[in-house]
DNA sequence: GTGCGACTGGGACGGTTGTCCCACTTCGTC
DNA sequence: GACGAAGTGGGACAACCGTCCCAGTCGCAC
């Protein structure tokens, strides 16, 4: 019996319940099936949480406090801004691509939290903080670049989201990566054509 | 004790099923809830059907087929491309709003059919018909506006879809319909610039 | 080392789920 | 009007769910 203090037990609780709604869907992340991929009990479920609304929405706030670190541009001198959106689009099919279930976890966890009014403001966090990662990288894009948007930068980051979950959406359905890539060259493409030279 | 055709039967569930899994998730749907929707005994359900799963399949199959009465563009002389395309984003975003958990919906259907093998093929179709649908609007659009696009229109009906698809999550979760129709502008702007005078 | 609070295991609870069964009623056909 | 098939109702089943309880065990402060 090995004995680990309740936050411990929190922490690898939230962990194994983000492995198992990845694997199998949020419906099968009933509190057995997290205890058993975190290799505990059932008693020690209700021991750290009170409830598995509890974990659920420690759960969604864990795992958009952690898409901070997300795709940030990498910047080489002499790229225009098509190339650099193009490069961005590019990298995060690669990050889909290369763990295509967490994206999967992460679009069902928005709709659940869609489906209770308590959870709802959890989902408009989410997106809020996709918004400012999406304008911020925007703006470091043009600055580089050397263009200014022409349309406000809140609306081209969220058509910069918008366009993601799409893409992510389509690309989870027919696993198509190179009609995924031309239609991150296309994006890449149009968005571009929102700024002009300053 | 009215007395009705399993046919009838058949399409009646599926109508009521559409209608608790709007209103309440598919996690919710279950055989109690769909049955009492439509206002049978549970027996009725699986006279009708083997299973439950027969149903959701069958669900899936005739939502997706209704989705063909879409948004076709309705032209109006002397509109550019762009104007087409404003216009069709802003008709999709007020069916959106007139019947918000029809589209979430779909949404959740969808990645309920993701998580089967068996039933992600009903996914697959889905999109391509999505595609289909909008390669079909935006080879009107540019006749009537007189352009011809200069990437693949497969390529833009893809991009029309991902945008469709990400402006429905954003507007389902923050219901700004200020901000859905600023990026909605901003998109058809974008892709109005894929496209030229021929 | 003693005591107390933190932690654990297993079993049990009531509720819900999908599915099934069977006696029954109605309908169309002859 | 008899009869078989089609359709119905209600109750039952096992499996699973989230949660709870409780006796027990460990670690740590004193």
């Amino acid at each position: 019996m090995v004995r680990i203090p309740a936050a411990e037990r929190r922490a690898a609780l939230i962990d194994a319940a983000l492995r198992v709604v990845s694997r199998n869907g949020i419906a099968q992340a009933t509190t057995r099936a997290i205890v058993a991929e975190a290799g505990m009990s059932l008693a020690s479920f209700h021991y750290a949480f009170d409830s598995r609304d509890e974990l659920i929405d420690e759960l969604i706030t864990t795992v958009v406090e952690r898409e901070r670190e997300a795709v940030i541009p990498d910047l080489v001198p002499g790229q225009d801004l098509r190339d650099i959106l193009e490069a961005g689009f590019l990298r995060y099919l690669d990050h889909l691509r290369a763990d295509p279930e967490h994206e999967q976890a992460m679009l069902e966890l928005t709709q659940y939290a869609l489906r209770s009014p308590e959870r709802h403001p959890l989902a408009v966090r989410q997106y809020a903080q996709y918004a400012e990662l999406a304008e911020h990288s925007l703006e470091i894009a043009a600055a580089h670049a050397e263009v200014s948007w022409n349309v406000p930068v809140e609306q081209v980051a969220r058509l910069l989201v918008a366009f993601s979950d799409g893409l992510t959406l389509k690309w989870l359905v027919d696993r198509d990566d190179a009609a995924a890539e031309a239609v991150a060259r296309a994006a890449a493409d149009a968005l571009s054509r929102l700024a002009e030279a300053r």
